[in-house]
DNA sequence: GGCAGAATGGACCGGCAAGTCCAGACGACG
DNA sequence: CGTCGTCTGGACTTGCCGGTCCATTCTGCC
Protein backbone atom coordinates (compact mmCIF):
# COMPACT_ATOMS: atom_id res chain seq x y z
CA UNK A 1 0.00 0.00 0.00
CA UNK A 2 2.95 2.05 0.72
CA UNK A 3 3.59 2.70 -3.41
CA UNK A 4 4.07 5.99 -3.86
CA UNK A 5 5.12 7.82 -7.09
CA UNK A 6 7.04 10.64 -7.09
CA UNK A 7 4.14 12.30 -8.50
CA UNK A 8 2.49 11.04 -5.45
CA UNK A 9 4.91 11.84 -3.06
CA UNK A 10 5.00 15.07 -3.81
CA UNK A 11 1.39 15.04 -3.34
CA UNK A 12 1.64 14.04 0.11
CA UNK A 13 4.05 16.51 0.50
CA UNK A 14 1.86 19.61 -0.87
CA UNK A 15 -0.84 18.47 1.38
CA UNK A 16 1.36 18.40 4.74
CA UNK A 17 3.04 21.66 3.75
CA UNK A 18 -0.30 23.17 3.16
CA UNK A 19 -2.58 21.50 6.37
CA UNK A 20 0.59 23.36 8.17
CA UNK A 21 0.42 26.81 6.87
CA UNK A 22 -3.51 26.82 7.13
CA UNK A 23 -3.29 25.65 10.78
CA UNK A 24 -0.70 27.86 11.70
CA UNK A 25 -3.49 30.53 10.23
CA UNK A 26 -6.43 29.39 11.66
CA UNK A 27 -5.83 26.91 14.22
CA UNK A 28 -6.18 23.39 14.45
CA UNK A 29 -10.38 23.92 15.43
CA UNK A 30 -10.80 25.82 12.50
CA UNK A 31 -9.11 24.03 9.88
CA UNK A 32 -11.26 21.62 7.86
CA UNK A 33 -9.92 19.08 5.23
CA UNK A 34 -12.32 21.00 3.00
CA UNK A 35 -9.92 24.37 3.41
CA UNK A 36 -6.78 21.93 2.94
CA UNK A 37 -8.47 20.88 -0.22
CA UNK A 38 -8.80 23.96 -1.47
CA UNK A 39 -5.44 25.25 -0.56
CA UNK A 40 -3.51 22.62 -2.40
CA UNK A 41 -5.77 22.32 -4.52
CA UNK A 42 -6.58 18.76 -4.28
CA UNK A 43 -9.49 16.93 -3.57
CA UNK A 44 -11.19 14.72 -1.20
CA UNK A 45 -10.22 11.55 -2.25
CA UNK A 46 -6.71 12.61 -2.85
CA UNK A 47 -6.51 13.45 1.13
CA UNK A 48 -8.05 10.13 2.43
CA UNK A 49 -5.74 8.29 -0.61
CA UNK A 50 -2.44 9.42 1.09
CA UNK A 51 -4.29 9.53 4.93
CA UNK A 52 -6.34 6.59 4.93
CA UNK A 53 -6.84 7.38 8.71
CA UNK A 54 -8.26 10.84 7.89
CA UNK A 55 -7.82 13.88 9.76
CA UNK A 56 -6.12 12.41 12.51
CA UNK A 57 -3.28 10.70 10.54
CA UNK A 58 -2.88 14.01 8.69
CA UNK A 59 -2.69 16.04 11.70
CA UNK A 60 0.45 13.29 12.56
CA UNK A 61 2.24 13.73 9.79
CA UNK A 62 2.22 17.75 10.19
CA UNK A 63 3.09 17.06 14.12
CA UNK A 64 6.23 15.84 12.91
CA UNK A 65 6.82 17.85 10.07
CA UNK A 66 6.81 20.38 12.54
CA UNK A 67 8.71 18.94 14.99
CA UNK A 68 11.01 18.36 12.59
CA UNK A 69 11.45 22.34 12.10
CA UNK A 70 11.69 23.03 15.72
CA UNK A 71 15.42 21.56 16.00
CA UNK A 72 16.64 21.89 12.53
CA UNK A 73 15.76 25.36 12.92
CA UNK A 74 18.42 25.67 15.53
CA UNK A 75 20.81 24.34 13.68
CA UNK A 76 23.93 24.24 13.27
CA UNK A 77 24.38 25.98 16.98
CA UNK A 78 22.38 23.48 19.34
CA UNK A 79 24.73 20.78 17.95
CA UNK A 80 27.67 23.43 18.40
CA UNK A 81 27.53 24.44 22.33
CA UNK A 82 31.33 24.24 22.80
CA UNK A 83 31.55 27.71 23.73
CA UNK A 84 29.58 30.28 25.94
CA UNK A 85 30.23 32.26 22.44
CA UNK A 86 28.23 29.09 20.77
CA UNK A 87 26.11 28.93 23.33
CA UNK A 88 25.18 32.81 23.21
CA UNK A 89 24.54 32.31 19.54
CA UNK A 90 22.26 29.45 20.06
CA UNK A 91 20.40 31.65 22.94
CA UNK A 92 19.46 34.07 20.33
CA UNK A 93 18.94 31.77 17.88
CA UNK A 94 16.11 30.60 19.67
CA UNK A 95 14.66 33.70 20.56
CA UNK A 96 14.86 35.07 16.95
CA UNK A 97 12.97 31.84 16.06
CA UNK A 98 10.00 32.37 18.34
CA UNK A 99 10.08 36.18 17.14
CA UNK A 100 9.88 35.66 13.86
CA UNK A 101 7.18 33.10 14.30
CA UNK A 102 5.19 35.58 15.77
CA UNK A 103 2.50 34.23 18.79
CA UNK A 104 2.10 30.52 17.80
CA UNK A 105 3.70 27.39 18.08
CA UNK A 106 2.27 25.11 15.04
CA UNK A 107 3.34 22.03 17.44
CA UNK A 108 1.76 23.23 20.56
CA UNK A 109 -1.60 23.88 18.41
CA UNK A 110 -1.41 20.38 17.00
CA UNK A 111 -0.25 18.83 20.23
CA UNK A 112 -3.11 20.31 21.95
CA UNK A 113 -5.74 18.55 19.97
CA UNK A 114 -4.46 15.53 19.26
CA UNK A 115 -1.90 15.10 21.80
CA UNK A 116 -3.89 13.84 24.61
CA UNK A 117 -5.60 11.34 23.14
CA UNK A 118 -3.58 9.63 20.53
CA UNK A 119 -0.02 7.73 21.81
CA UNK A 120 0.86 8.57 18.71
CA UNK A 121 1.01 12.47 18.17
CA UNK A 122 2.66 12.13 21.60
CA UNK A 123 5.54 10.24 21.08
CA UNK A 124 6.51 12.74 18.25
CA UNK A 125 6.40 15.34 21.11
CA UNK A 126 8.39 13.27 23.41
CA UNK A 127 10.96 12.27 21.08
CA UNK A 128 11.52 16.12 20.03
CA UNK A 129 11.92 16.66 23.52
CA UNK A 130 14.23 13.92 24.24
CA UNK A 131 16.59 14.90 21.00
CA UNK A 132 16.25 18.59 22.02
CA UNK A 133 17.42 18.16 25.69
CA UNK A 134 20.20 15.54 24.64
CA UNK A 135 21.74 17.99 22.29
CA UNK A 136 21.63 20.50 25.63
CA UNK A 137 23.29 17.81 27.78
CA UNK A 138 25.57 16.93 25.07
CA UNK A 139 26.41 20.70 25.38
CA UNK A 140 26.82 20.61 29.28
CA UNK A 141 29.15 18.07 28.95
CA UNK A 142 31.23 19.60 27.02
CA UNK A 143 31.44 22.38 28.86
CA UNK A 144 32.22 20.19 31.61
CA UNK A 145 34.84 18.21 30.01
CA UNK A 146 36.97 22.30 29.18
CA UNK A 147 36.32 23.18 32.62
CA UNK A 148 33.90 25.82 32.09
CA UNK A 149 31.26 23.94 34.33
CA UNK A 150 31.12 22.75 37.38
CA UNK A 151 31.82 19.06 37.20
CA UNK A 152 29.58 18.37 39.97
CA UNK A 153 25.94 19.18 38.21
CA UNK A 154 24.25 16.78 36.23
CA UNK A 155 24.12 17.80 32.85
CA UNK A 156 20.82 16.03 32.15
CA UNK A 157 19.39 18.08 35.18
CA UNK A 158 20.73 20.95 33.94
CA UNK A 159 19.31 20.50 30.28
CA UNK A 160 15.77 19.23 31.88
CA UNK A 161 15.80 22.63 33.79
CA UNK A 162 16.61 24.75 30.66
CA UNK A 163 14.33 22.54 28.37
CA UNK A 164 11.93 23.42 30.67
CA UNK A 165 12.50 27.06 30.83
CA UNK A 166 12.56 27.46 26.85
CA UNK A 167 9.30 25.75 26.83
CA UNK A 168 7.39 27.72 29.45
CA UNK A 169 8.78 31.16 27.63
CA UNK A 170 7.55 30.24 24.30
CA UNK A 171 4.12 29.09 26.14
CA UNK A 172 3.93 33.02 27.69
CA UNK A 173 4.98 34.10 24.62
CA UNK A 174 1.80 32.59 22.83
CA UNK A 175 0.00 34.18 25.72
CA UNK A 176 1.44 37.19 26.49
CA UNK A 177 2.87 38.54 22.93
CA UNK A 178 6.27 38.98 24.66
CA UNK A 179 9.52 37.32 24.63
CA UNK A 180 11.05 38.53 28.08
CA UNK A 181 10.21 35.27 29.87
CA UNK A 182 12.06 33.00 27.27
CA UNK A 183 14.65 35.61 27.49
CA UNK A 184 14.75 35.42 31.12
CA UNK A 185 14.82 31.38 31.52
CA UNK A 186 17.21 31.31 28.97
CA UNK A 187 19.61 33.57 30.50
CA UNK A 188 19.56 32.91 33.85
CA UNK A 189 19.86 29.28 32.93
CA UNK A 190 23.02 29.84 31.35
CA UNK A 191 24.38 32.09 33.81
CA UNK A 192 23.84 29.50 35.92
CA UNK A 193 25.98 27.05 34.80
CA UNK A 194 28.57 29.48 33.51
CA UNK A 195 28.62 30.92 37.55
CA UNK A 196 29.02 27.21 38.81
CA UNK A 197 32.30 27.42 36.61
CA UNK A 198 35.58 26.84 39.52
CA UNK A 199 36.57 30.36 38.27
CA UNK A 200 39.54 31.15 40.48
CA UNK A 201 39.41 28.68 42.65
CA UNK A 202 36.09 26.77 44.31
CA UNK A 203 33.37 28.88 45.08
CA UNK A 204 33.94 29.59 48.57
CA UNK A 205 33.22 33.20 49.34
CA UNK A 206 35.55 34.82 46.83
CA UNK A 207 33.76 33.65 43.79
CA UNK A 208 31.42 35.94 41.59
CA UNK B 1 -27.03 42.15 33.91
CA UNK B 2 -28.84 39.29 34.76
CA UNK B 3 -30.67 38.51 38.12
CA UNK B 4 -29.69 35.20 39.53
CA UNK B 5 -31.77 33.17 42.66
CA UNK B 6 -29.63 31.23 44.82
CA UNK B 7 -31.00 28.13 42.78
CA UNK B 8 -30.01 29.68 39.61
CA UNK B 9 -26.69 30.23 40.99
CA UNK B 10 -25.83 27.01 41.97
CA UNK B 11 -26.99 25.51 39.12
CA UNK B 12 -24.58 27.98 37.04
CA UNK B 13 -21.64 26.75 39.15
CA UNK B 14 -23.08 23.51 38.51
CA UNK B 15 -22.69 23.33 34.95
CA UNK B 16 -19.41 25.29 35.16
CA UNK B 17 -17.98 22.48 36.98
CA UNK B 18 -19.50 19.61 35.46
CA UNK B 19 -17.95 21.28 32.06
CA UNK B 20 -14.84 21.67 33.97
CA UNK B 21 -14.64 17.51 35.32
CA UNK B 22 -15.40 16.44 31.82
CA UNK B 23 -13.12 18.27 30.07
CA UNK B 24 -10.54 17.28 32.35
CA UNK B 25 -11.82 13.61 31.33
CA UNK B 26 -12.13 13.94 27.79
CA UNK B 27 -10.63 17.11 26.31
CA UNK B 28 -12.41 20.03 24.78
CA UNK B 29 -11.83 18.61 21.31
CA UNK B 30 -14.78 15.91 22.54
CA UNK B 31 -16.90 17.49 25.00
CA UNK B 32 -20.11 18.30 23.48
CA UNK B 33 -22.77 20.34 25.44
CA UNK B 34 -24.61 17.67 25.58
CA UNK B 35 -22.38 16.19 27.40
CA UNK B 36 -21.94 18.57 29.79
CA UNK B 37 -26.05 18.47 29.70
CA UNK B 38 -25.89 14.67 30.93
CA UNK B 39 -23.62 15.42 33.66
CA UNK B 40 -24.43 18.11 35.06
CA UNK B 41 -28.35 17.54 34.49
CA UNK B 42 -29.65 19.94 33.18
CA UNK B 43 -31.10 20.73 30.24
CA UNK B 44 -30.08 22.46 26.41
CA UNK B 45 -31.74 25.85 27.71
CA UNK B 46 -30.39 25.91 30.74
CA UNK B 47 -26.77 26.06 29.28
CA UNK B 48 -27.75 28.87 27.00
CA UNK B 49 -30.06 30.49 30.02
CA UNK B 50 -27.02 31.11 32.29
CA UNK B 51 -24.47 31.24 28.61
CA UNK B 52 -26.08 33.37 26.41
CA UNK B 53 -22.88 33.43 24.52
CA UNK B 54 -23.09 29.85 24.04
CA UNK B 55 -20.13 27.12 24.43
CA UNK B 56 -17.57 29.67 23.86
CA UNK B 57 -19.12 31.73 27.12
CA UNK B 58 -19.19 28.72 28.98
CA UNK B 59 -15.46 27.67 28.35
CA UNK B 60 -14.40 30.80 29.00
CA UNK B 61 -15.81 30.82 32.57
CA UNK B 62 -14.51 27.35 32.59
CA UNK B 63 -11.28 28.53 31.96
CA UNK B 64 -11.00 31.13 35.06
CA UNK B 65 -12.59 28.82 36.97
CA UNK B 66 -9.46 26.41 36.33
CA UNK B 67 -7.12 29.72 36.76
CA UNK B 68 -8.63 30.70 39.97
CA UNK B 69 -7.41 27.21 41.28
CA UNK B 70 -4.05 26.95 39.82
CA UNK B 71 -3.32 30.09 42.34
CA UNK B 72 -5.38 28.98 45.03
CA UNK B 73 -3.77 25.56 45.35
CA UNK B 74 -0.71 26.91 46.12
CA UNK B 75 -1.65 29.24 49.01
CA UNK B 76 -0.51 30.01 51.45
CA UNK B 77 2.74 29.15 49.98
CA UNK B 78 3.42 31.46 47.41
CA UNK B 79 1.64 34.25 49.45
CA UNK B 80 4.87 33.60 52.16
CA UNK B 81 8.06 33.63 50.22
CA UNK B 82 10.04 34.77 53.07
CA UNK B 83 12.25 31.84 54.24
CA UNK B 84 14.42 28.99 52.02
CA UNK B 85 12.29 26.87 53.86
CA UNK B 86 9.01 28.60 52.80
CA UNK B 87 10.14 28.48 48.99
CA UNK B 88 10.52 24.82 49.63
CA UNK B 89 7.21 24.16 50.68
CA UNK B 90 5.78 26.19 47.98
CA UNK B 91 8.36 23.81 45.72
CA UNK B 92 7.01 21.36 47.00
CA UNK B 93 4.05 22.03 47.05
CA UNK B 94 4.05 23.13 43.24
CA UNK B 95 5.24 19.94 42.11
CA UNK B 96 2.63 17.61 44.61
CA UNK B 97 -0.17 19.92 43.01
CA UNK B 98 0.62 18.33 39.34
CA UNK B 99 1.72 15.20 40.24
CA UNK B 100 -2.31 14.86 41.58
CA UNK B 101 -3.48 16.13 38.72
CA UNK B 102 -1.74 13.99 36.46
CA UNK B 103 -1.21 14.37 32.90
CA UNK B 104 -3.67 16.89 32.24
CA UNK B 105 -3.50 21.26 32.50
CA UNK B 106 -6.94 21.79 32.25
CA UNK B 107 -6.23 25.36 31.70
CA UNK B 108 -3.89 24.79 28.84
CA UNK B 109 -6.12 22.53 27.16
CA UNK B 110 -9.20 25.16 27.51
CA UNK B 111 -6.97 27.86 26.07
CA UNK B 112 -5.34 26.00 23.28
CA UNK B 113 -9.00 26.04 21.99
CA UNK B 114 -10.21 29.17 22.87
CA UNK B 115 -6.83 31.11 23.58
CA UNK B 116 -5.99 32.38 19.90
CA UNK B 117 -9.50 33.21 18.86
CA UNK B 118 -10.82 35.10 21.74
CA UNK B 119 -8.93 38.36 23.31
CA UNK B 120 -11.32 36.84 26.58
CA UNK B 121 -9.71 34.04 27.07
CA UNK B 122 -6.18 35.23 26.31
CA UNK B 123 -6.90 37.42 29.07
CA UNK B 124 -7.80 35.29 32.03
CA UNK B 125 -4.37 33.40 31.07
CA UNK B 126 -2.30 36.82 31.02
CA UNK B 127 -3.95 37.64 34.13
CA UNK B 128 -3.09 34.46 35.71
CA UNK B 129 0.74 34.60 34.58
CA UNK B 130 0.81 38.53 35.93
CA UNK B 131 -0.50 37.48 39.39
CA UNK B 132 1.47 34.07 39.47
CA UNK B 133 4.93 36.31 38.38
CA UNK B 134 4.22 39.43 40.84
CA UNK B 135 3.82 37.04 43.56
CA UNK B 136 7.69 35.25 43.00
CA UNK B 137 8.84 39.05 42.64
CA UNK B 138 7.48 39.92 45.96
CA UNK B 139 9.16 36.88 47.39
CA UNK B 140 12.26 37.55 45.46
CA UNK B 141 12.20 41.10 46.78
CA UNK B 142 11.76 39.91 50.22
CA UNK B 143 14.68 38.00 50.55
CA UNK B 144 16.56 40.67 48.98
CA UNK B 145 15.61 42.82 51.80
CA UNK B 146 16.34 39.81 54.17
CA UNK B 147 19.62 39.82 53.04
CA UNK B 148 18.90 36.14 51.41
CA UNK B 149 19.27 36.82 47.55
CA UNK B 150 21.97 39.02 45.54
CA UNK B 151 20.12 42.45 45.50
CA UNK B 152 21.87 42.94 41.90
CA UNK B 153 19.70 40.28 40.70
CA UNK B 154 16.39 41.69 39.20
CA UNK B 155 13.48 40.43 40.57
CA UNK B 156 11.38 41.00 38.12
CA UNK B 157 13.30 38.75 35.46
CA UNK B 158 14.30 36.10 38.18
CA UNK B 159 10.20 35.81 38.56
CA UNK B 160 10.10 35.59 34.59
CA UNK B 161 12.09 32.56 34.17
CA UNK B 162 11.06 30.51 37.69
CA UNK B 163 7.64 30.94 35.84
CA UNK B 164 8.90 29.79 32.68
CA UNK B 165 10.39 27.12 34.43
CA UNK B 166 7.34 25.90 35.69
CA UNK B 167 4.99 26.28 32.51
CA UNK B 168 7.28 24.03 30.62
CA UNK B 169 7.92 21.94 33.65
CA UNK B 170 4.31 21.28 33.63
CA UNK B 171 3.70 21.24 29.64
CA UNK B 172 6.80 18.62 29.49
CA UNK B 173 4.39 16.92 32.26
CA UNK B 174 1.66 16.34 29.82
CA UNK B 175 3.56 14.89 27.35
CA UNK B 176 6.15 13.16 28.84
CA UNK B 177 4.46 11.98 32.09
CA UNK B 178 7.87 12.69 33.97
CA UNK B 179 8.04 15.94 36.55
CA UNK B 180 11.83 15.82 36.64
CA UNK B 181 11.52 19.01 34.02
CA UNK B 182 9.38 20.89 36.55
CA UNK B 183 11.46 19.42 39.53
CA UNK B 184 14.49 20.85 37.83
CA UNK B 185 13.31 23.92 36.76
CA UNK B 186 11.90 24.76 40.02
CA UNK B 187 15.21 23.79 41.70
CA UNK B 188 17.73 25.34 39.30
CA UNK B 189 16.11 28.57 39.76
CA UNK B 190 16.00 28.59 43.42
CA UNK B 191 19.18 27.38 43.85
CA UNK B 192 20.48 30.08 41.36
CA UNK B 193 18.67 32.44 43.62
CA UNK B 194 19.96 30.89 47.09
CA UNK B 195 23.72 31.12 45.13
CA UNK B 196 23.41 35.18 44.70
CA UNK B 197 23.53 35.41 48.31
CA UNK B 198 25.96 37.89 49.55
CA UNK B 199 26.86 35.72 52.55
CA UNK B 200 26.65 31.92 53.21
CA UNK B 201 23.45 30.35 53.64
CA UNK B 202 22.30 26.89 54.46
CA UNK B 203 22.69 24.65 50.93
CA UNK B 204 18.39 24.76 49.32
CA UNK B 205 16.82 21.45 50.51
CA UNK B 206 19.41 20.95 53.42
CA UNK B 207 16.60 21.40 56.17
CA UNK B 208 16.86 23.14 59.38
C1' DG C 1 -53.09 34.06 46.12
C1' DG C 2 -51.51 36.03 42.23
C1' DC C 3 -48.22 37.81 39.01
C1' DA C 4 -43.83 38.88 37.08
C1' DG C 5 -39.75 36.90 36.08
C1' DA C 6 -36.51 33.32 36.61
C1' DA C 7 -35.67 28.33 35.92
C1' DT C 8 -36.43 24.15 33.39
C1' DG C 9 -37.60 20.54 29.85
C1' DG C 10 -36.98 18.90 25.58
C1' DA C 11 -38.28 18.78 20.75
C1' DC C 12 -36.52 20.63 16.69
C1' DC C 13 -33.57 22.80 13.18
C1' DG C 14 -29.81 23.83 10.10
C1' DG C 15 -25.41 23.56 8.81
C1' DC C 16 -21.17 21.77 8.52
C1' DA C 17 -17.52 18.72 8.08
C1' DA C 18 -15.66 13.96 8.05
C1' DG C 19 -15.72 10.27 5.44
C1' DT C 20 -17.46 7.20 1.17
C1' DC C 21 -17.72 5.95 -3.54
C1' DC C 22 -17.24 5.46 -8.24
C1' DA C 23 -15.84 7.07 -12.60
C1' DG C 24 -12.12 8.26 -15.06
C1' DA C 25 -7.20 10.20 -16.22
C1' DC C 26 -2.44 9.46 -15.85
C1' DG C 27 1.88 7.02 -15.83
C1' DA C 28 5.11 3.06 -15.49
C1' DC C 29 6.61 -1.02 -17.50
C1' DG C 30 6.68 -4.96 -20.34
C1' DC D 1 0.36 -0.37 -27.19
C1' DG D 2 -2.03 -2.57 -23.63
C1' DT D 3 -3.04 -3.21 -18.93
C1' DC D 4 -2.59 -2.50 -14.28
C1' DG D 5 -2.14 0.16 -10.31
C1' DT D 6 -1.70 4.83 -8.81
C1' DC D 7 -3.65 9.24 -8.89
C1' DT D 8 -7.48 12.52 -9.23
C1' DG D 9 -12.22 14.73 -9.29
C1' DG D 10 -16.22 15.69 -7.05
C1' DA D 11 -20.86 14.46 -5.85
C1' DC D 12 -23.07 12.27 -2.11
C1' DT D 13 -24.08 10.45 2.48
C1' DT D 14 -24.24 10.60 7.35
C1' DG D 15 -24.23 11.92 11.77
C1' DC D 16 -23.34 15.05 14.96
C1' DC D 17 -23.59 19.23 17.58
C1' DG D 18 -24.34 24.09 18.52
C1' DG D 19 -28.06 26.78 18.81
C1' DT D 20 -33.33 28.09 18.82
C1' DC D 21 -37.95 28.02 20.59
C1' DC D 22 -41.86 27.56 23.18
C1' DA D 23 -44.34 25.48 26.75
C1' DT D 24 -44.30 24.63 31.55
C1' DT D 25 -42.96 24.88 36.33
C1' DC D 26 -40.97 27.08 40.12
C1' DT D 27 -39.70 31.27 43.27
C1' DG D 28 -39.81 35.48 45.39
C1' DC D 29 -42.51 39.26 46.55
C1' DC D 30 -46.53 42.21 47.65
Amino acid sequence: MRTLTTKGAATRQRIVEGAAETIRERGVMDTTLDDVRARTRTSKSQLFHYFPGGKEELLLAVARFEADRVLADQQPHLGELTSWAAWRAWRDRVVERYREQGRQCPLNVVMSQVGHSTPGAQAVVTELMLRWEAEIAAGVRHMQAAGEIDPGIDPGQAAAALLAGIQGGVLLHLSTGRLTHLEAALDMGIRHLRDSAPRVSPPYGAGA
